[in-house]
DNA sequence: CTTACGTGAGTTTTT
DNA sequence: CTCACGTAAG
């Protein structure tokens, strides 16, 4: 037994991995070690010699958190993580169905459809029925849909007792028939159909159950009915048990996706229904100093609904949360402008700093600020690599290579580029497939087959022209390894010389060309190179958010991408009623619950400075909006705030503090100050008194320090700059 | 088929 | 306000 894999653990942290065959839940704080516990109890199982890599299933949500799983613990053993069982419920889910397609009912290389491809079906199918989308907008019906499947239920198991409710059945039902004739899944349909598969079939389902001895699931809190209903059937859990063990790790006060379909009810539920004996809590934080733990337990302490959990740090103290009340939207943007530049010439990197909003429109005065004061920054969230409309364009094109009866796919290419195929052709071809019951892509074959006495109309000539296109596109995939087919489509379909000549075309070609380059990289890393896997990993995977350019930028986002991250310092924005918590929230006990949660993984992610900003007014949809502070920043007892700006209209009226760059980290620095004179940062010793060099500042003269290690700051007298405050950690001093 | 205009919505969104 | 989408006109 390699006794470093278990080295500097806590003992709870230790229980939890090392746990013998039983299910468990391990509620697991935030900043609490969560993915080294679920990584390092595979690492464990396996290093033991009890458990095959090939017998334990561990799930995530995302990508990023199977990947992370994997390289860590390819990093610990020295085994192949190829092969195993470890990856998203979607990606599972898929592997299941791939596998076992005939038996899911599904054609071998059926297609998986995201929310707009799925949205344009329902609208396609709204349309068909000649619905009035007034009355039914394809948005809510396409939410009625997903919500029934994520609760496990078909049309046929859905009782409507009202006639909109008729309806809306009416769609779901045709939905589903038109995924069914068209071979494709949504992303709920995935695990729905690998579901009933499972509970259908019998042998299937012991060979599964047989076969994975550990079952652990990572964000367990994330869960929806569905999903539990699925770990439940593979897990054996209920009436005939089976000695599977499931680990599930989670932290209910950190479920901010109840609005789409997560339960934290799943928690407590698993604690019956697999016979858990044993709750594991990890409570030490190891992220974050403790004033910014303490007010965010404060918050979350608020909220009724909770399995309880009280967060600590062996940390110092640290700093205060520093609030800034400005006069509107403008003003706090300027103030968190000049923080940032405070801090960047204190060494922190831009991006060890991260700018929180509740909304994305919030983002808008912020990035018009940073963009003036030329500060670096990236936005996340926005349109992903795979979902941007030339790279749609060109998947289709695949699709409709790999598999002909994907009228979406169809649909979005037959005439773009421009070949002349307009609406009524369109309509002509919709209609020949209805009533044969067909494909678009069947009706068209027929249409140009019996076309030479037909009139020979400039359209029909274009449909022609489609169908000899694509049926050449689809030889050569019969000859063409992966990126050379991608390549010769780009060019075949027109798409290249289009954006050419496209004004602004510059971008999307250059996606375009960044899509054979996936292509390839997706060849030498997937076990399955072909082209159906490749459209699978499109759909699966909707790529980085942006290329990211490397460069150090401060970090912009909503409160809901930043869940599981970290920064040295978080500005969290918008504080006030109506913005955070929303609107949408404020009538609702279990939606303001959320929005708490919400505030406590903001506040969280900061390890040593978290800011809380708000303004008295702002402009929000072309309108000036007057709000009052949110009730959250009440709800952090005063002792922990430090105030920045005169407030009103908030019960602390009178004790706030103006900044003073110069003497504002006095107050820490007290608590914290060290008498010796030698100390040492993470690899090397220093001393005050020390004549040092710095990158930027050039010479200078330690005359004082605090903290220790990574927190360690020091006081440099430069001879050219002045006296300044760096952070040890990044200030990267040389000895002169 | 492209362009212009009108309309309406405007939390969060791992797959 | 401002964006995205859908329809109507050119």
């Amino acid at each position: 037994m390699n006794s470093s894999l278990l080295a500097g653990l806590n003992p709870q942290q230790l229980e939890a991995i090392t746990l013998s065959e039983q299910s468990v839940l391990v509620l697991a704080g935030a900043g609490s070690g969560k993915t080294r516990v679920l990584t390092t109890r595979i690492a464990y199982l396996i290093q033991t010699g009890k458990v095959s890599p090939y017998s334990i299933l561990a799930v995530t949500f995302t990508n990023k958190a199977a990947k992370e799983i994997l390289v860590r613990i390819n990093a610990m053993l020295p085994i192949n993580t190829r092969g195993m069982w470890i990856g998203t419920f979607h990606g599972l889910c898929n592997r299941l169905l791939r596998t076992h397609y005939q038996e899911a009912g599904l054609p071998q290389a059926f297609q998986i459809i995201d929310i707009a491809d799925q949205l344009a079906m329902i609208r396609r199918i709204l349309k068909a029925l000649s619905v009035d989308d007034k009355r039914f907008p394809p948005r809510q019906v396409q939410w009625f849909i997903n919500n029934a499947k994520e609760a496990g239920r078909r049309a046929a198991n859905v009782v409507a007792d009202d006639p909109y409710t008729r309806h809306l059945l009416e769609f779901y039902s045709a939905y589903e028939r038109q995924c069914d004739r068209e071979g494709v899944v949504d992303f709920a349909e995935l695990l729905l159909r690998s579901y009933e598969m499972l509970s259908r079939n019998e042998a299937l389902r012991e060979h599964y159950r047989e076969r994975f001895d550990h079952i652990l699931v990572d964000e367990f809190q994330d869960t929806n009915r569905l999903q539990y209903d699925w770990l439940k059937l593979l897990a054996g859990a209920g009436a005939d048990r089976h000695p599977t063990a499931v680990f599930v790790v989670g932290d209910d006060d950190q479920s901010i996706y109840a609005f789409r379909g997560a339960d934290t009810g799943n928690m407590k539920s698993f604690e019956h229904d697999f016979g858990v004996t044993k709750v594991i809590k990890l409570e030490q934080n190891y992220r974050s100093h403790g004033n910014i733990l303490a007010a965010a337990n404060a918050v979350i302490a608020r909220n009724t609904d909770r399995l309880g959990k009280h967060l600590w740090t062996a940390d110092d103290q640290g700093e205060l949360l520093r609030v800034y009340r400005g006069l509107n939207d403008f003003d706090e943007a300027s103030f968190i402008v000049d923080e940032i530049r405070a801090l960047q010439s204190e060494g922190i990197p831009l991006a060890q700093m991260a700018l929180l909003y509740r909304s994305n429109a919030q983002s808008r005065v912020l990035e018009h600020s940073l963009f003036n004061a030329a500060l670096p920054y990236r936005v996340y969230g926005g349109t992903r690599f795979f979902e941007r409309m030339e790279i749609k364009h060109a998947l289709a094109y695949l699709r409709l290579i790999a598999h002909p009866d994907d009228d979406n796919a169809l649909l979005r290419i037959i005439n773009f580029p421009a070949r002349g195929i307009g609406a009524r052709s369109l309509e002509q071809l919709q209609d020949a497939a209805r009533q044969q019951s067909s494909s678009l892509w069947e009706a068209a074959i027929q249409k140009c087959g019996g076309d030479s006495h037909a009139a020979a109309g400039s359209n029909a000539k274009g449909l022609t022209g489609f169908v000899g296109l694509i049926q050449s596109m689809r030889q050569d995939w019969e000859s063409l390894p992966l990126p050379r087919i991608v390549e010769h489509v780009l060019v075949q379909s027109g798409l290249i010389s289009h954006y050419k000549n496209e004004r602004d075309g510059a971008d999307r070609l250059e996606n375009l060309h960044e899509l054979v380059n996936a292509a390839t990289i997706f060849v030498h890393e997937a076990d399955d190179d072909s082209l159906v896997a490749f459209l699978t990993h499109a759909s699966l995977e909707a790529g980085e958010h942006q290329a990211g350019s490397g460069q150090d930028a401060l970090q912009l986002m909503t409160v809901h991408a930043a869940k599981g991250l970290e920064f040295h310092t978080v500005f969290l924005s918008g504080l006030e009623e109506g913005l955070f918590p929303h609107d949408n929230s404020l009538n609702d006990v279990n939606g303001l619950e959320e929005e708490r949660r919400l505030m406590y993984v903001a506040m969280t992610r900061a390890r040593r400075r978290l800011y809380l900003t708000l303004a008295q007014s702002r402009m929000l949809h072309g309108q000036t909006r007057y709000n009052i502070p949110s009730r959250f920043l009440d709800e952090v007892p005063e002792k922990f705030l430090k105030w920045l700006s005169p407030i009103v209209g908030i019960k602390t009226n009178d004790n706030f503090v103006v900044a003073d760059s110069d003497n504002d980290f006095r107050y820490s620095r007290a608590v914290q100050r060290n008498s010796s004179s030698q100390f040492s940062g993470n690899t090397a010793q220093w001393r005050i008194g020390q004549v040092i060099r710095h990158a930027k500042f050039g010479e200078g003269v330690i005359v004082a320090y605090e903290g220790a290690g990574n927190d360690a700051r020091v006081q440099i007298k430069f001879n050219d700059v002045g006296i300044k405050w760096l952070m040890l950690e990044y200030a990267k001093l040389t000895p002169a």
